[in-house]
Parts: structure tokens; C-alpha cells; sequence
DNA sequence: CACAGATGATTTAGGAGAGG
DNA sequence: CCTCTCCTAAATCATCTGTG
């Protein structure tokens, strides 16, 4: 696999700037000064400052300017990329057929890469491409097996092994493909005089289900990759849920609600409270917002528990002078 | 006073589960 | 199997607050 030298980016998309909003062109302009400053670093210095970034960060840096861009993109640069790719931990490993920025692209950007729309967390990794709902309709296409103007085994590409519910309309007996891909597949194909050019077809074929074989072991790879991310995810914000419940009721303690709390009903515990359920860590200025709504809160818990109490007693009396 | 960072409201994506 | 609804997490943005 031949790559490219005169720059890392193969794919302009890469860099497509992101749409900002009014703010931030106004904060941006605000600093670019200083942002600048930096090109006029020596170079080893760039080098090992930029190596403490990232791989997002310097995607980001590289569309800000033609200078950063400059500087990130060209292939001398490379090691600033390895060096903030070792940054993070436990990645899959990297795909030989793409260079860094496009690797960077594909595992950290949230952008659509069709439309680049903001927000879009599904990455289809046979495919190397993130695309929002509304491009999966238009770029990825559903067909049964037999559609298909040539053998599937040929085409191997990179079909769903298993219902694809996440597409709407896609029936489960139906294989995904890469609209892109099939036009580029059956152009290269028909190229082919298969009178005359007979072993280079076959040896395109052959290379062609290697390659296909190849990125397919790497995106179950990465699909494993991404179910490890959201577990550690899941466990990072039920961490910080449980700081934050742990923090409320040391400060409600403090104020002296301390036994109101070992006295809550289940249903009614602070930790299913919305005010305390919340995947954001405590601090001295959201408790300020907070107390006073929680503080009412306790006083109607032990206003409820003692009617409740009231009640039994008043129903035990009754029930003695019968 | 300007600025950076924190906060909270709102919007959006996507997963889980219920029901046809 | 498919669709719909609900819920959670993430992203975005306007506003607030603390600091120099």
C-alpha cells in the first residue's frame, strides 16, 4: 500500500472547517493572536508541546490556519501525530490504509462526513465513514444478496452480518453497502477485458477479498473498541452520580438532616432525586443553587413521615378503645 | 473591565423495551 | 420482525461568576 508524501492529508473533508457560531468566530478572532505566537516557536519546541496534545486537538489546531495547517499536515510532521495518538490509551490498532489526520477524523471527530453535520456518534466502521441518520438514507444503500450485478462473494463488501435495525426501511434479510464503494467496484471491474486481462482480474479479485477481509477484522476491532469506551463511560458517570449523592448528604448532615435522611423511604431517596441524579460533580457553587430547593424538599419528607406517623398512632388508639 | 471557565437550559442522537 | 415511545447522554449555546 503506496501513501502519499507530499502532505499526511489525503482527504480534504479531513479538514473541512467546522460552521461556528457567532461566539466563537468572535472569541476565535479575539485569539488567534496569541494562537499564532506559537508558529514562531522553534521547531523541536512545537514539536513536543503539540505531542502533548490530542489527536482531536490537533485536527482542531490543523483548521484553524493555512499555517497550522501547514505545519500539522506535512509528512515531516508525522511524529507530532504518533506522539498524541500514544496519548490515549487502548486504542484499536491503526489501519494501515489511512494516515493519521483521517484516523483521527474517523475515531474523534463527531462530524457527519458527508453533510458535517454536528453530533453524530454512529461510525460505520466497515465502511471507514461517520454518517448522520439522513446520509445513512442517501450513502449506504440496502440490497439483498442476489441485486447485485456481480457475484457477492466477488464484491465481498463489507455487508452487515446480522439485521441492521438502526436504518429504517432496511429489511433484516438485506446486506448494507457503501453506495460510493459498489460505483467504484464496478467501475474498476468493467475495466477490465476479461478476453485478454483474465489473471489481472483475478488478482485485483484476490487482492481485492484480502483488503476487504483485512478492514473487516479491524472494524470488529474497533465496534469491540467502542463497547469498552461506553462501559467505561457508564462507569465513570455512575462514579461521579454516586460522588455527588455521597456529597449532598455530608452537606445536608452538616445542616443537620442527618437522621431525616437515614429515615427517607426508598422511593423517596435523595439518590433518585433529579436535583441530586445528575452525572455532574458537586461543587461549592451548584450546591449554593441547590440547597434551598433541597432543603424544602427534606422538610416535606419529614412533614409526610410524621403525618405518616401521626396517622398509625391515631389508628392504633381507635383501634385499643373498640 | 475583559476574559476564561462554569453552569444550566435546550436540542439531538441513539439505545432499550413494549406492543402490534 | 418492525415501529414507536421513553429515557439517558452528549452537544451546543447563552448566561453567569470569579479572577487578574
Amino acid at each position: 500500500m503506496k501513501r502519499r508524501h507530499s502532505t499526511i492529508s489525503a482527504d480534504a473533508k479531513v479538514l473541512e472547517p467546522k460552521q461556528g457560531s457567532k461566539s466563537n468566530r468572535r472569541k476565535l478572532s479575539k485569539s488567534s493572536g496569541r494562537l499564532a505566537g506559537l508558529l514562531s516557536l522553534p521547531m523541536d519546541i512545537l514539536f513536543e508541546v503539540f505531542g502533548h496534545l490530542l489527536p482531536i486537538d490537533l485536527l482542531h489546531l490543523a483548521r484553524t490556519t493555512k499555517e497550522f495547517r501547514h505545519v500539522l499536515m506535512r509528512r515531516s510532521s508525522i511524529s507530532i501525530w504518533r506522539d498524541s495518538f500514544s496519548n490515549v490509551p487502548d486504542l484499536p490498532s491503526f489501519p494501515p490504509d489511512l494516515n493519521e489526520p483521517q484516523w483521527a477524523n474517523l475515531l474523534f471527530d463527531s462530524h457527519c462526513h458527508n453533510c458535517l453535520r454536528a453530533s453524530v456518534r454512529t461510525v460505520e466502521w466497515r465502511f471507514r465513514v461517520r454518517f448522520c441518520s439522513k446520509c445513512s438514507a442517501t450513502k449506504l444503500v440496502a440490497m439483498y444478496e442476489w441485486e447485485l450485478e456481480f457475484s457477492p462473494r466477488l464484491v465481498a463488501w463489507r455487508y452487515a452480518s446480522k439485521p441492521d435495525t438502526k436504518y429504517p426501511g432496511f429489511k433484516s434479510k438485506q446486506c448494507v453497502y457503501s453506495q460510493d464503494e459498489i460505483d467504484m467496484f464496478v467501475k474498476q471491474v468493467q475495466a477490465f477485458d476479461l478476453e485478454v486481462d483474465r489473471p489481472a482480474y483475478n488478482a485485483y479479485i484476490d487482492a481485492r477479498r484480502l483488503a476487504v477481509g483485512n478492514v473487516m477484522n479491524h472494524a470488529k476491532e474497533c465496534e469491540e473498541w467502542v463497547v469498552r469506551c461506553t462501559d467505561d463511560r457508564r462507569q465513570e458517570l455512575q462514579n461521579i452520580k454516586r460522588e455527588r449523592v455521597e456529597a449532598v448528604i455530608e452537606r445536608l448532615t452538616e445542616l443537620g438532616w442527618g437522621d431525616d435522611i437515614s429515615r427517607l423511604l426508598p422511593a423517596d431517596s435523595l439518590v433518585s432525586h433529579p436535583l441530586v441524579n445528575k452525572p455532574v460533580p458537586l461543587t461549592d457553587r451548584i450546591w449554593n443553587n441547590i440547597r434551598d430547593q433541597l432543603e424544602d424538599y427534606m422538610e416535606d419528607m419529614r412533614k409526610k413521615r410524621l403525618d405518616s406517623i401521626a396517622f398509625w398512632k391515631g389508628a392504633r388508639d381507635v383501634s385499643v378503645n373498640m
